[in-house]
DNA sequence: CGTCGCATTGATATCGCTCAAATCCGGTGG
DNA sequence: CCACCGGATTTGAGCGATATCAATGCGACG
């Protein structure tokens, strides 16, 4: 199970809790007090339409904060809950906020993790936004692929990695498969290197 | 035309430049010297397969920054072009890193800048993720949405938000008209409503 | 040893893409 | 004022890629 450490940078403001599949982590309109880390499982950020329908915004991955607003907003404008058993490390938002304004090297880091994550996720929309499943498995070997020829692993299985290229896993094992018959990929060892 | 001015908080920062379609705003390798705030436009970020190919990383739209990354970064790691005839405010990395750094103010605010960008992108991973255009519509007019009920008006033409939600404009015109004549969402005077 | 989830492959249905054409609209120039 | 043009909007027909449903093998784990 992958297990994901609080960054150095604000280990310290940081304290674990454990949630059991469905638990909730905050819910809309309560006061906005904690920044989050999801250390592993998976938490869904949801609102609900007029007729009660859900809207998930995001599905926060281990790994990565969440609720980077609640530095800026009074309240949450979403509930977020947890879909696996998940832990999170809840990082109090004033003492945040508060180190941003006091520590300037600090807050450099602090706009790089943000920067940075807006990077990767703009490189996935273009992923999502091209049509064929071919293509949105090359652009992701060229755009997270490392060394030459480009090599990506997957941080986990093919099922979740299938979910973030937004095929069913079906797709893209056939996909996989004929890129390789192909000759345009290989796969060695749970890892997909990418040929002309 | 849209034209967006850049956001007062670094105005004073930033020189404008006027570009033609194909027109380059920077390079791949060469140093990092400016982020971007594109006006009006198109500017296209993108990278080349070992083949040749070349790779979208990012279309950034009219009203967005974008190579925020040369803050942290000492080259430039993609190459941004004009789609079309395009204008782009440039801010000097040094003295935006420097402002962070010397005010804590302007950093909370920079942080706050990225940080929403972050939120609407997230929402926009997971409305591509969708599979129907019925849904991904549904879940645009309930994220973007504004009043009650819901109401969305486009930033530009439906063509373009056909884009932006990964569908062809032919697909939209027809996944709007099916909606409305389902009842479920209304259209008047270009804005789109969300109905039950 | 049984169960569960992942990986893989097959058969079929469906939704959205592609190509095509008609209309509308604003702008432009005669 | 009108003819013309380009781009947006809209609708149609057909096809193909991907979703869906289904089945099997496999490894991990209790």
């Amino acid at each position: 199970m992958p297990e994901a450490d609080c960054p150095a940078l604000i280990a310290d403001l940081a304290s674990s809790r454990e949630l059991p599949r469905g638990g909730t982590v905050f819910r809309l309109g309560t006061r906005a007090r904690h920044v989050y880390f999801l250390q592993h499982g998976r938490v869904l950020l949801h609102r609900f339409g007029p007729g009660g329908e859900e809207v998930v915004i995001h599905a926060a991955a281990a790994g990565e904060f969440f609720a980077e607003a609640s530095l800026h907003s009074e309240r949450y404008h979403c509930t977020a809950t947890a879909a696996q058993p998940s832990r999170v490390a809840a990082i109090e938002s004033a003492a945040l906020r508060q180190r941003i304004q006091a520590d300037p090297a600090f807050a450099m880091q602090w706009v790089e993790t943000v920067s940075r994550q807006l990077r990767r996720l703009r490189a996935r929309v273009e992923r999502l936004s091209l049509r064929s499943a071919a293509e949105r498995v090359q652009h992701l070997l060229l755009t997270e692929g490392q060394g030459t020829p480009p090599a990506y692993t997957p941080g986990g299985t093919l099922r979740n990695l299938a979910a973030e290229l937004g095929l069913t896993h079906e797709a893209l094992y056939r996909t996989l498969s004929a890129l390789e018959r192909q000759g345009r990929i290989a796969r060695r060892d749970g890892r997909i290197l990418h040929l002309g």
